[in-house]
DNA sequence: GTAATTTCTCAAGTCAACTTTAGATCAAGC
DNA sequence: GCTTGATCTAAAGTTGACTTGAGAAATTAC
């Protein structure tokens, strides 16, 4: 723990990241360290934040890209603002909640056809399940809704 | 569409999936063609219905390596049956829910701080979710709950 | 019977999110 | 001042779930 600035060990041992992902979310522009003379990352307590941020937001389900779209918006060497936070809290708020009907869905769905046995590509309501859960990403999931 | 069975093409357009995916699923011993005198893959009707499952599985969340695991117990060239059906299917269940139970805790911890914008560290639900996570596995995913 | 389409195998590429390795330099404790 | 430990860079490896590409052989359509 220098007087410049928190090391990235500092960082790793406070947020329990391991060292090489710190360094390898700069790359992503989650955290932007200065360099000491000696050229050793120089952070300040606004990069925890930083990275606490972006963990929980992972942890929401968030991938690294759109954590990093996110943080963009934000000052570079400050922690976010309350208005910053509530902002893209919000956003994840939505996202979970969406996550979570989804999952109910199935899990309804699921419940009708424990038992049942049918496994039928015409009837069975786990294949047909009748709409949006439509399009995601890319690859497979293209059975069941369409 | 060949007499002694569906080609791989067949499963592809039924199922939506693409014929590298399916290949690539047999290596993991999710279906088991058997080659027609040319040496092309043919299908039964139950692979449509293994592969299905499949993907209904991975839907739910299940590895692939999980999934063919489950199945390995099955019958190689017949459907499952309403009996492994429940089995495994009961067994999605206990996973759905408690991946609910997770979110739904997380959407809760997010209530609690959406608006409060003290990103602390030390005082931030969010953040502490309990303290004494200290010490877990390696990796990220040591904030936040367990 | 020939052209067009499918399928075959196998190796290599992709994407996300990191980790590991190697060799070199910097910083800190005694 | 020296030794031990932390940090540096760059490149390559990892895992999961596939896709892409190349070149050849089989099948289908007309």
């Amino acid at each position: 723990m220098a007087k410049d600035g928190l090391t990235i060990g500092d960082l790793a041992d406070r947020t329990g990241l391991a060292v090489s992902a710190i360094r390898f979310y700069e790359t992503h522009g989650i955290v932007h360290p200065v360099r000491n003379a000696g050229g050793h990352r120089r952070y300040g307590r606004h990069d925890l934040r930083r990275l606490s941020f972006a963990m929980i937001a992972q942890r929401l389900g968030f991938a690294l890209s759109e954590i990093a779209r996110q943080m963009a918006d934000l000052p570079r060497h400050k922690a976010p603002s309350k208005y910053d936070w509530t902002r893209i809290s919000t956003a994840m708020r939505g996202d979970i909640a969406a996550r979570i009907a989804e999952l109910e869905r199935l899990r309804d769905r699921l419940d009708g056809c424990i038992g049942c046995g049918c496994l039928s590509l015409e009837t069975c309501a786990l294949y047909n399940p009748g709409d949006e859960l439509a399009a995601r990403g890319p690859g497979p999931a293209k059975l069941l809704g369409d």
